[in-house]
Parts: structure tokens; sequence; C-alpha cells
DNA sequence: AGAAAATGATTCAACTATTGAACTATTTCA
DNA sequence: TGAAATAGTTCAATAGTTGAATCATTTTCT
């Protein structure tokens, strides 16, 4: 690719990914219920969907630091929404598990989610929206085999 | 746009806004010199280029409340990266400028982001890119005017 | 089998980043 | 002029994070 051009579609990639993730996040951050904040969202779908699973797992799906893991999971069960079982094959282990508690949660902040997205989304066509997100996609995985090596 | 196909783009976009995300930040911050995180990076490179600016702007800009920027502004202070200088018109406000030193920093990091960008940019195809950016841009442009009502 | 290495999770100290309320100093404007 | 608004800071509290050390267990190698 033209090295200018393409040092130019950097450069507003660059401010579009620091200064738009922000801001949405910021702002769904704000539609969420006071008792859980973003971060805690976010993990506890990842252990509800791929629960039971363990901290290590999560470490690597958020990319911090087991211990990271630890104390929001230690957040996660304070509140109720999470319990820690040993596992029975590997005494090593500990398998985390959304609580019934969590579901509502959940529910809620995914309603949140789902309508938040869509005021934007929504503007868009539908096939420059399915292209955008396949791009994405594309940045995804081409990040992710650079990692594998 | 058809309510099913919307709900499941919605989905993919939420996961690969989410992770894919928090990914790049990580492998970003890994990138950066030791003495400055990726938020002072660009906390930094807002008031190089803006500046001098005032920590209220930094606050909406960053989305973060005005007492963030404060502590924010005094490790770049500490460190040496920014000034604070009384404004003479206005005597509540106080503008923020880059030091000397922060030019250092701020290329090196410049340099890092743009390589490392450049590594899964570069597998696309440049109206792949473009197309991607635009609407980028555009959800953007969306979000602030829904935010300006 | 036994020793060494690896793995899963936790603890701890230190730090960054953030919020929100209270406060000071200044400026605006009715 | 006096009330309201604005710019910035301070402070206490909390979330989130790293990295090193530690413990318990499992795996691997010889």
């Amino acid at each position: 690719m033209n090295p200018n051009k393409i040092d130019s579609l950097i450069r507003r990639y660059e401010d579009i990914f620091v200064f738009a993730n922000r801001k949405i996040h910021a702002l769904f951050a704000e539609q969420l219920s006071d008792d859980i904040t973003a971060e805690q969202f976010f993990t506890l779908r990842l252990i509800k969907e791929h629960g039971p699973c363990t901290s290590s797992l999560l470490s690597e799906w958020n990319c911090v630091n087991r211990s990271a893991i630890t104390a929001m999971v230690d957040r996660l069960v304070a509140k109720g929404y999470v319990t820690r079982q040993p596992d029975s094959q590997d005494r090593r282990v500990i398998l985390l598990q959304a609580t019934e508690e969590a579901e509502q949660v959940l529910q809620a902040g995914q309603e949140k989610l789902r309508q938040f997205v869509r005021t934007y989304l929504d503007e868009l066509e539908e096939g420059e929206l399915e292209s955008f997100i396949s791009v994405y996609e594309r940045i995804w995985n081409i990040i992710q085999e650079k990692e594998g090596k």
C-alpha cells in the first residue's frame, strides 16, 4: 500500500480508536446500574457464557495479569454474582460460575448495551455495518495470528 | 434494518469492541517505554497538539472527571513532561504545555504506535481500510451529534 | 519412583486511574 | 452589586492493575 496514504489512514485510525472508544465506554458505563462497573459486567458475562471457567482463561481473554482476575473475582463474589468451586479433576484449579443473582444484572446490562449500541449502529446501512464488522474481525484475527507466533 | 439481522451484528460488534480493543491497548502499552503509561501518552499527545490548553478541555476529550485530569497532569508534571502556566486573560485558568523533554517521549511513542498499527493494518486492502475508517468516523460523528442534543 | 519443572491460584505492596463532594478563586451577568 | 457560573484543586474512597513471592498440586524427565 502507498506509504503516505497508509500513514494518514493510520493517524485517522489512531485518533478514532482512542477517543471514540473512550467515549463509547464512558457512555455505556453511565447506563449500567450502580452496583456493577463496565469491567465487572464484561467479566461476569464471560464467566456466564464460558462458565464454569478458570481465572487463568479470564486473564488471557481480558489481557491482564492473573492477580488482577483474583481481585476482580473477589469483588464479584462479594456482590454475590460469582461462586468459586474447586475442580475435582485437578485440585489446583478453581472453577468460577455465575450465580442466579447474576442473571438479572446480566440481562439488564445486556439490554442496556443492546439499546445503546443500536442508537448509533441503526443509523448505518446494513451492508456498511456488515463490512465494518467484518474488517474489524479480520483485524482481530490478524492480531491473534501474530500473537500465536 | 432487519431487527434479527441487526441483533446478530450488534452482538458481533460488542465482542470485537470489548476484546479486540483490550488486546490492542495491552499490546501498545507493552511497547511503550517504562516511564509512561498509554493513558499518559495519549493525554500528553493531546496537550502537545492542542497546547497550551486547559484541563477542562482535556477532561472533555478524555471523558473523565476534571479531578482525574488534575491527578494525571500532576503525574506528567512530576515526570517533567508538562508545565502549568496561569493564563493572564482569565486568572481562573491554568494553561498546560508540553515541555522539551516530552518531545522525545512523544516521538518515540508515536513511532512505536505507527509501527504497531502498521503491522496489522498493512494486511488489509487500501480500500477496505479506508471504508473501515470512514464508517468508524461516522459512528463517532453520530455519537457526538446525539451528545449535542 | 523420585526430583525438577511447570501450572493454577493467591497474597501483598505499590501504583495508576478514577469518582464525587467540598472548597477556593475568579469571572459573568441580571 | 450580588448571585450564579466557571476553572481548577483537594481529599477520601474505590477499582483496577502489575509483579514478585508463595503454596499446593500436577506433569515431566531421567
